[in-house]
DNA sequence: AATAGGCGTTGCACTGCTTGCAACGGGAGG
DNA sequence: CCTCCCGTTGCAAGCAGTGCAACGCCTATT
């Protein structure tokens, strides 16, 4: 639709492949190296490109500021909507969202069992986080320092007979959930309703929210919940692809043993 | 210099901030809605913004894809070379830069103490395993299947009185080095000379490239060789923002309690 | 159910931005 | 000192990009 940026948009993929040099770039788009050269000199404007030495051009910092920024602004609800909506037109069952935000845990969308409606009302309303199997996965994820302040600050009411109530078998329990990678409200909030979560993860593999089902326990009994976990799973993956997570693991290079 | 290129840039940058309508792309740029319009659907067709839903657009997935490549194109040695030469010119002595590559450790870069002068016929030369800094820098970052695997293929000739020689050790060093942030050569290779190491890391956090300075022990003690390490380690993180590298903790969000 | 308002979309004519050309300049190599 | 190779600049012409106004779809309102 508009040529010269369809043309610029062009040399910064090549650019991706490696830096390249006025010539090359002007070939590749076929236009006269002048012409090449006034848009390279936009998109170094604007930090898309950088020279490096004098005869190469190659992507610039912009390109991973921006990324980075927008990978950050990414909105988790709507990225996970369709993995969620889903899962909860697969089961049936009630699907919650959350994330963790300043030592609170927010419940961020909600998929009804028998309305499968947004209930934005809901939106930012709290979590209990000793007692909810969403809060153990954000809060599992969280480094050491963080979650220690966290934790001294909580309080622990029984709220059931199964109501974890104090921190250290609370600290206890989130070990559990880091190694599973998955946590569980066996009936700790409310007497009729257990729950399991899993954690939604963004691009740098850190957890960016996590996705539970609630389920009334006339409906299912404990193993009954729990054999509901790999879909669980593999909505949270789904979701968590659409936040840019990639399989690699991060700070560590891919295995490369197995191909 | 290209006013449209330069509008979709504008675009793309305030899209970085989060999803916004076409009226508001609009408005930040100053152009009619149709032209603003025309510029997306170019930017989209490059799949630098998506839709989102009717009424949103969003940045696309080639930035994340682009961001990607081009950091993984980023030549390390030119990226480290103003760090790794300043430290040169600062201390007077050699440095090393070298990378992991298929089970082996490459040196890719040396300035001497009095030539500072690139010497391009050693690129590629391996660097002994079980016995340099360099090594035990990079080798500690690796996956714990690859790691078994290499160090399996190892051996382990004793060079001097200090050189480590058995697979058990070295692992216990790797562990030190992983702890500790960075690696010692305590005149393992030569009677004559010891060296510190440090990671210069990328964009995910993943240890790219070591850095290490070799110094001659009748220049310096140990003692002083380890004094050198709050100026190496500054080296090795100035070399590591040039590969992308940020701040942000792989895995976990940045804890926010210090502020 | 009908209406109004908001927003994205399209076709068209005009303007001015983009383009290619040719000449210039600086650095490298002989 | 000359030559070659690039990147760079000024200029004129043409066409691509722009703004306008009208259209259509969807949502909210009464």
């Amino acid at each position: 639709m508009s040529q010269s940026l369809d043309r610029a948009l062009t040399l910064v993929a090549e650019l991706a492949t490696g830096p390249k040099t006025l010539d090359e770039l002007s070939r590749v788009v076929e236009v006269h190296k002048s012409t090449a050269l006034r848009l390279l000199r936009t998109l170094e404007s604007h930090r898309f490109v950088q020279r490096e030495g004098v005869h190469h051009y190659r992507l610039g910092t912009a390109m991973f500021d921006l990324a980075n920024r927008a990978l950050e602004e990414r909105d988790v609800r709507r990225s996970a909507e369709r993995a969620l909506r889903a899962f909860n037109a697969r089961t049936g069952y009630t699907v919650h969202l959350a994330s963790y935000e300043d030592g609170e845990v927010i419940y961020i969308d909600k998929y009804d069992s028998t309305h499968p409606m947004r209930m934005y009302s809901r939106i930012g309303r709290r979590a209990p986080l000793h007692c909810t199997a969403v809060a153990k996965v954000l809060l599992a994820d969280l480094p050491d320092t963080e979650l220690r302040r966290v934790v001294d600050g909580m309080e622990f009411p029984p709220l059931t007979a199964n109501t974890i109530t104090d921190a250290e078998s609370y600290l206890a329990e989130l070990e559990r959930v880091r190694a599973a990678g998955y946590a569980v409200d066996n009936s700790e909030h409310e007497d009729f309703i257990h729950c399991v979560a899993a954690p939604i993860r963004g691009a740098r593999g850190e957890v960016v929210a996590a996705v539970s089902t609630s389920v009334p326990k006339v409906l299912l009994d404990f193993d009954g919940l729990l054999a509901l976990l790999p879909d669980l799973q593999a909505t949270a993956r789904a979701a968590s692809v659409e936040c840019g997570w990639t399989d690699a693991q991060p700070g560590r290079t891919p295995a490369r043993g197995q191909d």
